[in-house]
DNA sequence: AGCACA
């Protein structure tokens, strides 16, 4: 059946997600690749039997939420088609920002946590002990998406524009798999290239010089890390 | 296919 019968979520889920992608890389690539939607919240994402080739992205906006699932359905991602659906649940995080947030002990079924919905509307159950504060923490992913400088740095004035970009101040651990992740999203796309003498740079080739610089824009010091905004120019030519 | 929050 269609996966449409799951109502508007801010949380989205996806499946079909490459099983071999470590979970920290994971998460990282998929905060990049959708933060182009807005705000996230939270990228969750557990490498258990059960769990595994399974994200979930919790977005500030159901709306963000809504334009992630039609527009990357199918999204080629480390190889595989992105399935994406509404989450049936809220998240956790977005409960402790409500106030709505119950600290699970373990719950084996949802009978039973119909059954301790049940007898919560009955009792009243201590209030006011959440345990902690609304927090919702995205383990090393930062909060901003296009977040421009404005500002071309001083001396590396502009390069006349080419089809090459050159990405300069990338974190060691980037790998051309996730550039190209975030670069093939733009018209033209044709190739990422890293050397490995030369870790923190790549090369990305476009079609011509008016789609790299669309590219160029949409990703100008995009964050892979928080400490890592990606400094993109066109290649020398 | 698999809906969690270590």
């Amino acid at each position: 059946m269609l996966s449409g019968d799951i109502p508007p979520n801010q949380t989205i889920y996806i499946r079909n997600l490459n099983e071999k992608v470590k979970k920290e890389e994971l998460k990282r690539s998929i905060y990049a690749l959708f933060s182009q939607f807005g705000r996230i919240l939270d990228v969750v994402a557990l490498k258990t039997e059960k769990l595994r080739g399974q994200a979930w992205v919790v977005f500030s906006e159901v709306t963000a939420a809504s334009n992630a699932v039609r527009q990357m359905q199918s999204f080629p991602f480390y190889d595989k088609p992105m399935r994406i659906q509404f989450a049936k649940m809220k998240s956790d995080c977005v409960a402790k920002a409500d106030g709505t947030y119950v600290p699970r002990e373990k719950k084996k079924k949802q009978e039973e946590k119909a059954a301790e919905k049940r007898r919560k509307a009955e009792e009243v159950h201590q209030t006011g002990s959440a345990a902690n504060g609304p927090s919702f923490q995205n383990n090393g992913v930062h909060t901003s998406q296009a977040n421009r400088h404005g500002k071309s740095s001083s001396s590396q004035e502009t390069a006349p524009p080419n089809n090459i970009l050159f990405i300069q101040n990338l974190p060691h651990e980037t790998t051309s798999m996730m550039l190209q992740i975030l670069f093939q999203q733009y018209p033209g796309f044709r190739e990422v290239r890293m050397i490995e003498a030369k870790p923190g740079i790549a090369f990305v080739e476009f079609g011509d010089d008016v789609q790299a610089s669309i590219a160029m824009q949409a990703l100008q010091s995009f964050k892979i890390t928080p400490q890592n905004p990606m400094a993109i120019t066109y290649a020398k030519k």
